[in-house]
DNA sequence: TCTGGGGTCCTAGGACCC
DNA sequence: TCTGGGGTCCTAGGACCC
């Protein structure tokens, strides 16, 4: 059996957790630059407000309804989701962290008597400790853990309502099992092919074409047509319907295959010189994270994009080789602002630009130049000052003047939160009166 | 005025190898 | 008249996830 943990709400909820004010009242929060919706607490929900709705659209409604707005704090969501995966992983010998607020559990060959209240317990104790709710979904795999789960947050409590099943009268306390095959096969019944982890909105047009509209449908239908309609994808996802695991549990995150640093800018950009400023700001956030993981890139693409709701698009990318492939960031700003300069096009306002390193290898074992003399031990030693003086005394301490200082086109972020528990003059004060 | 960011996997076709 | 078989690697596009 396997459950899977999902965090409620979990920006919104990391927002509550240092500034109770905000318990039961309406909480979105935003994506970077101030866009977009990405999360909303349920009262926010009930207001009607969608996920990925841009927040100029709502905004008189936010300001009507006394919504709380807050711009993403990865720092504090990142921190606390540490934790909360710290208290999961007591519960199981086999912890994957599938995303920053979710992790799948093992739970072994526990009796299906006591998944239910084992879950209780997992839930009860996440949110003593940390201050996150959770919901828990168990099944025997991960599709039908998910499916689980989607009933335990979205099955409101049902006054009045007989309990006719234990999954149903324990809904409201956020935990529900699918290890029973009977209710499997009533659930799925009820379930949209939409709603199935796996399945997005293209393959369920395609399975509501051909006549498969339940999740039901899809498990029964056969093995070949499956095939046929939606790839051995989603063949894999039918057989884990029916019980059958096909989606293995990964113990430790694969190492990384790509890298991607690219940001909205907070208001349009024009000049080469700005271009340019970002873009090596983004090399250097992306060869940061490159040496966190001990890799190296043998190829760089840099991209720049118009805003898709003007008129006068532009987008276009380009990419260049690394040889030999390389972690230092001096040789990655230059690779990027070599790739900018046949796709950089006056007059037009861009309103993105990234960076993306592919080609990604194990730093260790690199083969060396037989013809390329480039200094590796000088700029290994290099970049590890660059890092430790940057960890102890706080970020862009040292820093390439390529990446600028002003920074005119830096990301919105208006409704900040404080880094509660990663800056020592920003931690919570409490009082006792 | 204002519309996010970071990933993975699969498939088909082309180029190339022995 | 007749022209093999078995493979890998790379890329672009499409699909999905949170």
């Amino acid at each position: 059996m396997l459950a899977l943990a999902d965090c409620n709400s979990f920006y919104a909820s990391c927002e509550r957790v240092f500034d109770p004010r905000l318990r039961d009242r309406p909480v979105v929060v935003l994506s970077n630059n101030d866009g977009c919706v990405v999360t909303r607490s349920s009262e926010a929900k009930a207001l009607g407000i969608a996920v990925g709705v841009p927040f100029f659209q709502i905004r008189d409604l936010a300001k009507r309804h006394g919504i709380v707005v807050r711009s993403s704090n990865y720092t504090l969501y990142g921190d606390l989701s540490a934790r909360v995966m710290a208290v999961l992983g007591r519960f199981t010998p086999y912890l994957e962290v599938y995303s920053i607020d979710e992790a799948f559990m093992d739970l072994g060959g526990m009796p299906a008597d006591r998944l239910v209240d084992y879950g209780r317990t997992i839930r009860r104790t996440v949110l003593r400790w940390t201050g996150i709710p959770v919901s828990i979904g168990i099944g025997p795999t991960k599709t039908l853990a998910k499916v689980a789960n989607h009933l335990a947050k979205n099955a409101p409590a049902l006054p009045g309502q007989s309990p006719a099943t234990p999954g149903r009268r324990l809904a409201a306390e956020g935990v529900w099992s699918l290890a029973d095959s009977r209710e499997q096969t009533a659930v799925l019944s009820r379930l949209d092919v939409q709603d199935i982890w796996g399945i997005g909105s293209r393959l369920a047009a395609r399975l509501k074409r051909a006549g498969i509209t339940t999740a039901l449908q899809l498990r029964e239908a056969s093995p070949s047509h499956v095939r046929r309609l939606v790839g051995v994808v989603g063949q894999r996802t039918a057989l884990e319907l029916g019980g059958l695991p096909c989606i293995g549990m990964e113990e430790a995150p694969p190492p990384a295959k790509s890298i991607v640093r690219s940001r909205s800018f907070g208001r349009p950009v024009e000049r080469r010189e700005e271009l340019e400023e970002a873009v090596a700001t983004h090399a250097t956030r992306a060869a940061e994270k490159l040496r966190l993981h001990r890799r190296v890139a043998g190829m760089l693409s840099v991209f720049v994009a118009t805003s898709r709701f003007r008129e006068k698009p532009y987008a276009n990318l380009a990419t260049v080789p690394l040889d030999p492939p390389t972690d230092d960031t001096s040789r990655l700003i230059h690779a990027a602002l070599a790739a900018l300069r046949p796709i950089f096009r006056e007059g037009f306002k861009y309103q993105k630009a990234g960076v993306m390193l592919t080609g990604l290898e194990p730093r260790e074992g690199l083969t060396e130049s037989l013809f390329v003399q480039y200094g590796r031990d000088r700029s290994e030693r290099l970049m590890a000052v660059l890092d430790g003086v940057n960890r102890h005394l706080g970020p862009d301490t040292l820093r390439y003047a390529a990446a600028g200082f002003a920074r005119p086109w830096h990301m919105r972020r208006e409704h900040a939160s404080p880094h509660y528990t990663t800056r020592w003059d920003e931690l919570p004060n409490v009082r006792a009166s």
